[in-house]
DNA sequence: TGTACATCAGTGAACGCGCGTTCACTGATGTAC
DNA sequence: TGTACATCAGTGAACGCGCGTTCACTGATGTAC
């Protein structure tokens, strides 16, 4: 039973290591998010793993490499959904749309490691332990790196003599940091919520950097609780 | 002759405290510099300064601490700046005149401290350190939710229920930090550089954003090098 | 100006802690014949 | 199918290291009279 349905290109030991690989994970991401990052020690881990520490130093070469595994995924993801997208469109369009078109997949790819609930409340156990959200930033600025030399070359331009690549990304990261840093504090605390946040924040950006706030009040009010607008108060302000 | 210059309102022991304070941050910017941040223990610096490691954490609670002593003192001055701009200004106006107008008062202020080219010096210091570069971001994000409360509240604007003011904020630090990591691989690494980088980088948001670039060559010929464009080839590209 | 006392900066030494490493070893999986 | 050998995941125990803390103490500065 156990050979039938296991045989295939990946031997027995290969399996086994996967195993040790998930196993370690999970139990780093639910003491992570049950009692805290720092409260958790990689003694906690490979216990709860039922290995020893030595084996946990075996397959991550360091407590934050466990923590940011899964995000190191859905990275990738999220990069290759911009490298897919049309070379002639507007950069932010594609960064916009990279994302929301890698939303669904990067969902289902975190699902076959570790369950997605679990992922996304460990995200707000990033935004609320210091060294987690200061490594968490300096990963999404290597990241930012990566994706502006995809857009520069897409658009046959030298990233050190055009700013504009580096900083239609930097501006597309900042937008995307200020609303994680908001959705963790919300309840809602689910993946459609964060991508509503975001699309409503990333259409924020125009009114935001254009002259006088008290001379265009179209976008001021879509901002800000306006009663006279009918259906939904605060579209990307909910709670 | 001691007694002399040094009377008034702070006593012999407060100058002494002062005094130590000095020579210890003093100690260990130039030992971060030096050797580098991980490679300098606490007891390096508290022995550099002739002072007990014991004595290290009476004035600083850690190493980080004293690593950004004075960049607190810098952002103070930015932020005291950014609040004194006119309340009708246009905020993202506001942010750059800011930057501009604390750039030289920073400079001063700093100089008080300790020598303005060991600041500098340190600042690269920091982007080529993965674990002040965490840190440094983390407290970047800190101080542009300090300075999106100051836009929000001279706009008269609740900075939960109206976007810009974060998204502002987030858009120009973003500006800055990419300019802070260009300017740090560069030779001239001075004030002055920094701050022309900056501006020129800010004056490339516009281009950047709007659709598309190929479609808006007045833009493109800002940061690409132009041979036709006379006086200086590539403003804030030198090197 | 001098004496008695209070405050408090600085000390020395030892410790707790967790990350990450090193070492010599065991036993399961994989492979050759 | 069985035997001999090679590979390599996992082990256990000990260690190095640096940050930050705790303790009981000394001696300089400040103050009251």
């Amino acid at each position: 039973m156990n050979m039938a349905d296991t045989a295939g290109p990946p031997g027995l030991r290969e399996r086994k290591k996967q195993r040790t690989r998930d196993t370690l994970l999970r139990s780093a991401l639910e003491l992570f998010t049950e009692r805290g990052y720092e409260e958790t020690t990689v003694d906690d881990i490979a216990e709860t793993a039922d290995v020893s520490q030595r084996t946990f130093f075996r397959y991550f070469a360091s407590k934050e490499e466990v923590a940011f595994f899964v995000s190191r995924l859905a990275e990738a993801h999220f990069v290759d959904a911009v490298r897919r997208r049309p070379p002639g469109e507007a950069p932010l369009d594609s960064l916009r749309q990279a994302l929301v078109e890698s939303w669904s997949t990067i969902g289902e790819a975190v699902e076959r490691l570790v369950p997605l609930e679990l992922h996304m409340r460990f995200y707000r156990v990033i935004e609320s332990t210091p060294a987690l959200l200061a490594a968490h930033l300096r990963r999404a600025t290597e990241l930012e790196e990566e994706i502006a030399l995809v857009i520069a070359d897409r658009e046959h331009l030298d990233v050190e003599a055009d700013p504009r690549p580096r900083v239609v990304v930097a501006v597309f990261g900042a937008v995307m940091r200020v609303t994680e840093r908001i959705w963790s504090t919300r309840d809602d605390a689910g993946l459609a919520a964060l991508r509503d946040l975001t699309a409503s924040y990333l259409d924020q950006v125009g009114p935001a950097l254009t002259g006088d706030w008290r001379s265009t009040p179209g976008a001021e009010r879509i901002g800000r609780a306006d009663p006279a607008n009918g259906t939904t108060p605060q579209p990307m302000i909910e709670t």
